[in-house]
DNA sequence: AGCACGCCGACT
DNA sequence: GTCGGCGTGCTC
């Protein structure tokens, strides 16, 4: 019997196809089925959606193509699962076909009917085994209070705990618990970086070593297309019980998923930050209450949305979203680092490294213990520039600087990559000599190695100064080794950026210190501070991990400020993350700023700055008839340049939208599609454009 | 986005 | 005479 169905193919929503399209077939296909299906000249994968209510069954206008085949051999995918691409889409403002493809494992879309088939005849089963499971940690109490509460509370839930409080031994446990009482139940446990935590899969793995090796598989985007298929199917069909992934995972298919973990939930890789830009952590909540599976979301630093989220319940407010659990205390009650303020005001002028710090290094390093320096500026100088006529290495390409990198002598643009040698005289007047201005990772690396040239170790070799950010780690599997380093004692001194204050655990290491964090405090991105505080917060908890350090060891976080009395310093020396956020969000109230405001950018990039405010102001001008009078409490600002305005020769304009009511956003974004797909054909010279809902930067 | 069609410059 | 540049337009 011919009948019509509907599916979703990956069309992006500007390809004026924004919706479902219409097929003949004879065979009985459910939604949720995977099929190929002829789009123009192409066979493309296709997903079979449910039929709009109320589908006007009269003819069509245009006769209807017959869909080419029935992937088979696996269950459809789940209504809500559908459901879930449904929401995503509309929220993040894409496409359904757009989202629903982008996360079907890429290689789905290249295997015809056949292929597929043989594909599945090859997956191995999952096969229990029989072993004790060795080294279960007893349970604090506030472990113990913790899974209480989680066992009779619905959630969702934000765990705050402190680093080294041991949260993931409540992941691991309430994951057990879950699993035990259902011999079919799912776990997914998302973390922010899979690269930087493989030592988590591996804990993972040996918690759970009885459910069999293809119980347990892992969701990110560094693996072979034939590894995330793999992966894929295992959830799909429930083989995998246990899904450890990034953020791209929250949208597998888990046909019985009981919990969600959303690890270090204030991460900002949780956002994508390209086409679909959706926010894991804000979609596991979503899909944790659609399929009834307990979210937790865990942090020593929490995001201020989370945390407002969680915040006590007040008397004629509407109730707070999650259930707020407390750990404070650290595993083995090792003592939380001191934070040492150096007065940057007080130590000679341009110092990098001050007098205070490297003494209290030096002490650090003739005990054999380990430190580590951060400083978020990769390279050796951010800036060369010429004293004769004032010339610096900008970028041809983009409005920013070449940073001057002395290891290979080359001047790289960080944005685009660009990379030439450096010019031996100046290029502006031929001036021999150029200098630096500024610092990054190289030259505090090479200041390091000066400064402690004469210290040795035990058995009488200099001391070893490493250096890890994204250049020494180009090459694949660097980062692991080189933390491995770290980690076996070859490192005295661990010079690097943000990236190694993530995830990792240095047990010897018990003096961290921030050589210039200023940049933050004053920053013109409203969650600049909320970043900073984390980040200090979690390199602190880097250090003094060790519980058998006695307490004349204890740990140090130093820091190098202009501002040593600011609040956020005052409230990091107190470890005070509730001061601290309730400072910050009384703030955001005053301004109006998220969480008590939601807000959306239309993004814009063009040849000319010009043309791409164009399109947006044009844009704001067809928004602003469908407000309501008085705006609805929604604003539209002007168009204005994005802070890197331009990268690549593309130039890049922004224009942010605001309301108190997030429905209302909603609406009004989903209206306002129309006259940007109207806009297309007047602004020929727009390159791309694009809405970021609930944007991380501004 | 893909993938066609379509109309103008440098090569066997 | 063809190969191939990317402008414009369509895909149930």
């Amino acid at each position: 019997m011919r009948r019509e169905i509907s599916v979703l193919v990956p069309t992006p929503a500007y390809s004026r196809l924004s919706g479902p399209l219409t097929y003949e077939t004879d065979e009985d296909v459910q939604p949720g089925c995977l099929v190929r299906v002829p789009l123009g000249q192409r066979d493309t994968l296709g997903l079979v959606w449910p039929q709009p209510a109320g589908a006007p069954s009269g003819p069509s206008p245009h006769p209807l193509k017959a869909i080419h085949g029935v992937l088979h051999g696996i269950p459809a995918l789940s209504a809500n699962w559908l459901k879930l691409i449904d929401f995503a889409a509309s929220y993040y403002q894409r496409s359904a076909g757009e989202f629903a493809m982008a996360c079907l494992p890429p290689s789905l879309r290249d295997l015809s009917p056949l292929q597929f088939q043989r594909k599945l005849t090859r997956l191995k089963p999952a096969a229990p085994v029989h072993v004790e499971i060795a080294d279960v940690p007893p349970l604090t109490p506030e472990q113990t209070q913790v899974l209480t509460q989680m066992a009779q509370q619905p959630g969702p839930f934000l765990l705050h705990g402190n680093t080294g409080s041991g949260k993931t031994e409540v992941y691991l446990r309430r994951a057990a618990q879950l699993l035990e009482e259902s011999p079919q139940a799912q776990v997914l446990l998302l973390v922010p970086e899979i690269n930087l935590t493989p030592q988590l899969e591996a804990r993972v793995r040996q918690r759970f070593v009885h459910l069999g090796e293809a119980a347990i598989v892992a969701m990110h985007s560094g693996m072979t297309p034939a590894q995330r298929l793999n992966s894929w199917l295992a959830a799909h069909l429930g083989t995998a019980r246990i899904v450890l992934g990034t953020r791209l995972a929250v949208l597998a298919s888990m046909p019985r998923l009981a919990l969600i973990v959303v690890d270090e939930e204030h991460d900002p890789s949780y956002k994508q930050q390209e086409g679909a830009r959706y926010s894991a952590r804000d979609l596991a909540v979503y899909r944790g209450q659609l399929e009834g599976a307990q979210v937790l979301l865990g942090s020593a630093t929490p995001s201020l949305e989370s945390w407002h989220h969680s915040r006590a319940a007040v008397a004629d407010q509407p109730a707070p979203r999650y259930t707020r659990l407390s750990m404070p205390s650290r595993v083995g009650d090792s003592a939380l680092p001191l934070l040492r303020r150096v007065d940057m005001n007080n130590q000679p002028r341009k110092t990098l490294i001050s007098a205070p710090l490297l003494s209290a290094m030096r002490e650090r390093l003739g005990r054999q213990e380990q430190v580590l320096v951060l400083l978020n500026r990769r390279g050796y100088a951010p800036v060369l520039h010429c004293a004769e006529c004032g010339w610096k290495s900008e970028c041809p390409h983009c409005s920013a600087y070449r940073v001057f990198h002395k290891g290979d002598r080359t001047l790289r643009c960080h944005h685009c990559s660009l990379t030439q040698s450096v010019p031996r005289a100046c290029p502006s007047c031929g001036n021999q000599d150029i200098g630096v201005m500024g610092h990054g990772t190289e030259k505090v690396e090479e200041l390091l190695a000066e400064l402690l040239a004469d210290m040795k170790r035990p058995d009488g070799s200099p001391l070893r100064v490493a250096r890890i950010d994204a250049d020494s780690t180009r090459l694949k599997g660097e980062l692991v080794r080189q933390l491995a380093e770290v980690h076996e004692g070859e490192v005295d001194v661990l010079v690097g950026t943000q990236m190694v204050a993530k995830g990792h655990d240095f047990r010897r290491m018990t003096l961290v210190a921030a050589l210039n964090p200023d940049g933050a405090l004053f920053s013109a991105d409203f969650r600049a501070p909320e970043r900073l505080f984390s980040l200090l917060l979690q390199a602190a908890g880097r250090a003094g991990r060790d519980a058998q350090l006695s307490s004349a060891q204890a740990c140090e976080m130093w820091v190098q400020t202009f501002h040593p009395a600011h609040p956020l310093f005052e409230a990091l020396k107190q470890h005070d993350f509730a001061g601290f956020a309730a400072q910050q969000l009384q703030e955001r109230e005053q301004a109006g700023l998220p969480p008590f405001s939601f807000q959306a950018l239309l993004r814009a990039e063009a040849r000319t700055q010009t043309a791409a405010q164009d399109f947006l102001n044009a844009a704001k001008a067809l928004g602003e008839t469908r407000l309501p009078a008085g705006g609805g409490g929604l604003s539209v600002y002007p168009a204005v340049p994005m802070s890197m305005q331009r990268v690549a020769d593309v130039e890049r304009a922004q224009m942010l939208i605001e309301s108190h009511s997030r429905k209302h956003l909603q609406q009004f974004l989903s209206a306002w599609q129309d006259d940007l797909q109207q806009l297309r054909t007047q602004h020929k010279a727009v390159l791309r454009w694009a809405i970021d809902v609930d944007p991380l930067a501004i």
